[in-house]
RNA sequence: GUCCCGGUAGCUCAGUUGGAUAGAGCAAGCGCCUCCUAAGCGCUAGGUCGCAGGUUCGACUCCUGCUCGGGACGCCA
């Protein structure tokens, strides 16, 4: 509808150019919105105040000069000049209807794109390190990826979902060494747990596992273990104390580290997978970061880097000028010691994505990451010669609070509220929903008692409860004995004259508008406000008119077509969250 | 110190590319079930859009400075 007022308004301008304001400079770009306050009428237009300057002339004259010279549509009643010259069009009310019958025609699609945008986005979400179970904070990101993939789909866009699994690093070291010193303990050798270690129960439970099928094997005595290794804090330094223990049980365990690494490994992954299907998400691929130094792909990535001119060598170790290219200083690739950073192996994990063909690069990161992203832009402005193929989204940090009380969070400590803990108090829906209603930039405070309370002052189920009641509306019909016929409803939809339904129809003809900036914004949360403004205005509606009318079997064909059109936007929007669309509740 | 995000009603937050009288929910107050689900609806009240400049026909929106809150600044991941 904004593509035929445009072409209205571009004609008429035309004309206007040619007589009474030869000056005058076709814009770009004509604004066009729809109106807020229904006396405006349906559309709004400010091209007359937009082109006031290049006509020198006043916009209410220029207004005049335009509405003078639009061509007659069948689609506008009338157009009426406002404010400081505004152009406003009054839909006829054929025009206004008709979108109950795309709603039903487009089905399921209605609100994704007509067609294929020949691009292709990856979207990688979550990726925490497996050395633990995932948490509240992960879980927004979790639910924020997912969302926005599913609006880069309804977009149109080919989407990739990867998981990047950090397999290599000493995060996963301290892992496996946490998970032997409780193994040590089940066999009578005690070695004071390392202050830097995982203290978590599900540490103690995968060492159990791994004594129950390796019995003993790895079992060394207390002062073998700890002879050269130094301090733990607070005589000595933390760190260097756990990299000291992990050092040690390599030399004692030898093949054996890598049995116990992949225990710990393997058992926390599958506990990730199961956590997030649980949570409704799947993903095409979880992508192994030690594959990529396996096989090659880092040195292949370094290659590239060193060609592109923006490494350097230093103090033993290999730099990306990242400073050149708006990071705020250079960053380590290869370490004096020979091992790769973090970093190289990620960027060689960018690099593989782009070699697959994916033009955009989504990346979901914890806030914590903010100080990433510059050098991140760099390496793929380094491998690009731009850094626009890479989006990152930012999830702020998520507060819980159960009975106003705050619920502290620390991975090291063992202390946290876990995803899974999260989905069985409060559900799927209601914790998918708060996740993502907020714009992600906003730190998030999750009222753990809102979002289990039935009552209005929850938004998820305000909006589940709309669509329910249309099944219930439609149930009551059947059990009336009134066979709903959606063609006789289609013919009838001229009788939808009522504010209500005109407010109605106005905010389904919105719902593609709003997904598509959701997906171009990649903001879930516009999303949920849409579903939220249909809700609304589909329970005043119920509350200020009948739908099943047995003296007027046509209006009620009608009210009816239109009620189903609404759950199925409702729908909709709520599969694009990833929330459930109950029948009843 | 540098950089990022935020500051909008008592609280939690929306606010499209710069547009008309800045919105919603909760909380507060008053109403609405012999009637398709009251998990709902209607009405009332509530504002220096952090502060000060600038840009322009027009600024919550863009620019500059300041201020307050949160975060990031490692040869960790």
């Amino acid at each position: 509808m904004q593509d035929h007022i445009a072409e209205l308004l571009r004609t008429a301008l035309t004309q206007v150019a040619a007589g009474p304001f030869p000056s005058l400079e076709q814009p770009d770009r004509i604004g066009i919105e729809r109106t807020r306050d229904a006396s405006h009428g349906d559309f709004a237009s400010n091209v007359a105040m937009a082109s006031a300057k290049s006509a020198r002339a006043n916009p209410r004259q220029i207004a005049e000069a335009i509405v003078a010279a639009l061509p007659n549509s069948p689609q506008v009643e009338k157009v009426e000049i406002a404010g400081p010259g505004f152009i406003n069009f009054f839909l006829t009310s054929d025009a206004a209807t008709a979108v109950v019958g795309q709603v039903l025609d487009a089905g399921e699609a209605y609100g994704r794109a007509a067609a294929p945008s020949g691009r292709k986005v990856m979207v990688e979400y979550v990726s925490a390190n497996p050395n633990g179970p995932l948490h509240v904070g992960h879980g927004r990101g979790a639910a924020l990826g997912d969302c926005v993939a599913n609006l880069l789909e309804a977009a149109g866009h080919s989407v990739g979902r990867e998981y990047y699994v950090n397999d290599a690093g000493r995060q996963m070291d301290i892992l496996a060494a946490s998970i032997w010193v409780r193994y040590l303990e089940l066999h009578q050798v005690t070695v004071a747990f390392p202050t830097g270690g995982y203290q978590g129960e599900y540490v103690r439970e995968i060492a159990r596992n791994l004594e129950q099928s390796h019995g003993d094997r790895f079992v060394h005595s207390g002062a073998a273990i700890v002879n050269g290794i130094g301090h733990d804090a607070p005589a000595g330094d933390k760190d260097a104390f756990v990299d000291a223990l992990i050092a040690k049980m390599k030399t004692l365990l030898g093949e054996g580290f890598a049995i116990v690494h992949a225990a710990g490994l393997d058992s926390q992954l599958a506990d990730i997978r199961d956590d997030l299907e649980g949570f409704g998400i799947v993903y095409d691929r979880w992508f192994s970061e030690a594959s990529l130094v396996q096989d090659g792909a880092v040195e292949h990535a370094l290659d590239r880097l060193k060609a592109s001119g923006h490494t350097a060598e230093r103090d033993g170790a290999l730099w990306l000028k990242s400073s050149e290219m708006g990071d705020e200083k250079d960053r380590v690739l290869v370490r004096a010691n020979g091992a790769y950073t973090y970093f190289a192996t990620d960027i060689a994990y960018h690099l593989n994505k782009l070699e697959r063909g994916f033009d955009t690069l989504v990346n979901v990161w914890g806030a914590d990451h903010h100080g990433y992203i510059a050098r991140m832009r760099a390496a793929i402005e380094a491998l690009t010669g731009s850094d626009e193929a890479l989006v990152v989204r930012l999830s702020q940090f998520v507060s819980l609070f159960r009975a106003g009380e705050k619920v502290g969070m620390s991975t090291r400590a063992g202390e946290f509220v876990t995803l899974r803990e999260l989905r069985g108090e409060v559900g799927v829906d209601a914790a998918r929903f708060f996740y993502v209603m907020r714009s992600s930039d906003q730190p998030l405070d999750f009222d753990l008692a809102l979002a289990t309370s039935q009552s209005n002052d929850n938004p998820v189920y305000y909006i589940q409860y709309a669509h329910a009641r249309i099944c219930s509306v439609l149930q009551q019909a059947t059990d009336a004995g009134i066979h709903f016929d959606a063609m006789t409803g289609r013919g009838a939809l001229a009788r939808l004259t009522e504010p209500h339904e005109t407010a109605v129809m106005g905010l389904l003809a919105t719902f593609p508008e709003r997904v598509e900036q959701a997906a171009a914004q990649y903001s879930p949360n516009i999303v949920a406000n849409a579903l939220r403004d249909v809700a609304e205005q589909f329970h005043s509606y119920y509350n200020a008119h009948r739908f099943l009318l047995p003296d007027d079997p046509e209006l009620t064909q009608a009210r009816l077509t239109l009620v189903v059109a609404v759950r199925q936007v409702l729908a909709n929007g709520l599969g694009l969250l990833g929330v459930s669309a109950p029948e009843s509740m």
